[in-house]
DNA sequence: CAAAGGCATTGATGGTCGTCGATTGGAGCT
DNA sequence: AGCTCCAATCGACGACCATCAATGCCTTTG
């Protein structure tokens, strides 16, 4: 039922299906606390400029990534970079290889797919509304 | 090329392919920063534990929902929700419909698929890492 | 009309996060 | 050894945000 049907039984003066005045407050929040938790902390590392972007370019790289390319390409700073490929590193992420001075990132070879679909669909998103918004 | 190329070819003193000292910085980031910013908008609305759980019930419930419904299954006070649901309108996530003293809320009809599969990928993805947690 | 209930708004507060400068630790080159 | 380069860590500052108490608006009921 949607609102509309909800708005004709008011106007007919028909009483509420469920509710009533004073019998509020049953809702189905049929998801676990534990994957609520997970969820927001997997859309709080992917809610930040710099990180999407580069979780976005390690999942279409098909090379490993320095780090100093990302230091260019965002115009920040390098302990800004190093800041934020902890956080993804710490999350299980990402994967880093040292070689020599440099350390390349990738996306995590284990990385479950619902994650990348969630960063796929987040760009998929963003361009959406960008679209709509113009 | 993986990782492993990559070591294989470091340990036989083979030429970098690309990079050598000094060549660094030439990554494709190949979003639109209007996109991004998009993106980043949404996945910080979503970023929250009672946003996520209203947008997650909207979803998946056949009626519009009351405000009230949602103070005591959250366990947060009444402005807190009135202000989490005023973000979430003022994005256009979600439609209201005053109905004598209560307000209803549920998911925009105009919105996005892109939208709309990104808060799915966000619980499964979220479920699917709570579930490799345990 | 007066009272009560539901919701939105405001103001204030405490905590979190992004950013950068400075420093440290390695690794290669001379 | 000494120098250079890259990356990670530390400390600090500034901004943003989630939360709640108080208030006001609107609607319904008595």
């Amino acid at each position: 039922m949607d609102v509309n049907a909800f708005a004709t039984m008011w106007a007919m003066q028909v009483a509420l299906p469920v509710r009533e005045r004073g019998s509020c407050c049953d809702v189905a929040l049929d998801i676990k606390p534990a994957a609520v938790n997970a969820a927001v902390d997997l859309l709080r590392l992917l809610a930040d400029p710099a990180r999407l972007q580069m979780m976005a370019a390690l999942q279409e790289a098909d090379q490993p990534v320095c780090v100093c390319d990302f230091t260019a390409a965002l115009g920040l700073s390098q302990p800004t970079i190093s800041h934020h490929m902890g956080k993804l590193r710490n999350a299980g992420l990402v994967k880093v290889t040292r070689l020599g001075i440099w350390s390349f990132y990738e996306i995590a070879p284990g990385l479950a797919p619902a994650v990348r679909d969630l960063l796929s669909s987040a760009v998929a998103a963003g361009q959406a509304t960008a679209a709509t918004k113009r």
